[in-house]
DNA sequence: GCCGATTTGTCCGTATGTATC
DNA sequence: CGATACATACGGACAAATCGG
């Protein structure tokens, strides 16, 4: 449930335009028609917009309005966006998930671990190699490091469901924002063994490397998810701003 | 030139943070310091530390301050983040770029194009493609569709400079925002040939395409960019909104 | 082409809430 | 508990772009 007000306009606003009571290119109300609709201050109805533009939802123009150029995307396939955990993704798109965990260890980075992880040379981890099925398929291989300091009592049965069920709601972590980089790698032995895939067939998988920090500014997680790439993809709404 | 108060102080902040004067999980002052420092607004200095959070800068924590979270990347390969032309792209990693036009074409969409391409069936567009070259190494073929009707004038010789040079300043065309969706995709015999790839190697490709609005809300571009995967680097910052 | 009305963009000042120390 | 820090919200002023008469 949104807590503020500006929240609740932007959460009404997006039902309305995913619900169609907007066609594509059709202009919304002016802020001015809004401001009275929802009793609010300027201010807050311009935030509430301004989260519409991010999400690549309407456009504004000066002088003009605000136009609705949302289009709904198809959901063939597995789809990533913001930050959310797997279970999360799989409930949105609507399908079953399931979660294997291959191995659960601790140890200590060394330097070369440290350099791509972000962690600190010798900085104690748990390291995990988790396997993500959805609707019975093999899709993400997931390398996760947890720093143990920060995300203390991790087990296998909590890695078995989901880990940010346990990071928010019991150890009442908040995650802020996670970096986030995309590339195309070959694929390995391990990917082939597990997400039975054919070489002939692809020899590349998508790779997204994400750092995560928490609300005290600690860089707690450094994941590397290797996914199928017939099942792979990733929406961005990009504003140009000169 | 920034042109507004925010920008400028986002800009100052900005290259403050990049030239090392906090070190990375250093404080920044606090807004009211700030705010006297550039004797501005809360809301102005607000909204520009608000532009550093979308960057994945900086992190905002309520009762304690505003971190730094910034390191910088490498920039070995050629990277994507916001909108911006392939030239743009090139002066900013610091590389000599050059556009090979292999294709200018004009046609009217079919049902399925017009499908994919987000266009309305039967509408005229010019159809390109594009490969471009960074020091003189074939990374992306372009499959570009641009809107005759908003993009008229369209040459190859332009085509073999820049297009976004000539909508934005011969045009006076304004970009606003681009959608994209990222994939992992087969390798084809055309992708072969001009990207030089071995498919030994590699045979599958980065693909971005992407849906580019102006400020008349018009779509007018449709662009395939596939990129040569170990040439690939898309970052990110996301911000977790519960 | 001009002018006024409309609409969005920027900026300011202030008040109150909430989390942290 | 008080002081500090960021978060939300309000109201008002002016600028800039657009549109219609």
């Amino acid at each position: 449930m949104p807590k503020t007000i500006y929240q609740s306009i932007y959460k009404d606003l997006k039902q309305k335009i995913e619900n169609d009571d907007f066609s594509y290119q059709e202009m919304l109300p002016s802020e001015n028609t809004l401001i009275q609709k929802y009793g609010c201050s300027r201010n807050t109805l311009r935030r509430a917009i301004s989260c519409l533009v991010t999400d690549g939802y309407v456009q504004t123009m000066q002088g003009k309005g605000v136009r609705n150029i949302y289009r709904p995307i198809e959901q063939t396939s597995f789809t990533i966006g913001e930050i959310e955990s797997f279970r999360e993704s799989a409930k949105r798109n609507g399908l079953e998930p399931y979660t294997r965990v291959l191995l659960f260890a601790e140890l200590a980075l060394n330097q070369k671990q440290a350099a791509y992880t972000g962690f600190a040379p010798g900085a104690e981890v748990y390291y995990l190699q988790r396997l993500h099925y959805l609707d019975g398929l093999p899709l993400i291989l997931n390398h996760n490091y947890f720093l143990k300091e920060a995300v203390p009592g991790l087990t296998k049965e909590i890695a078995e469901g989901s880990i940010y069920d346990y990071l928010e709601n019991t150890l009442h972590m908040t995650i802020v924002n996670s970096k986030r980089v995309m590339t195309v790698e070959k694929i390995t032995e391990i990917d082939e063994k597990y997400l039975k895939l054919n070489v002939e067939d692809y020899n590349c998988l998508a790779v997204v490397s994400s750092q995560t920090y928490n609300s005290d500014g600690i860089l707690f997680e450094y994941t590397q998810s290797r996914h199928r790439p017939d099942y792979f993809r990733f929406y961005d709404n990009a504003v140009r701003n000169k």
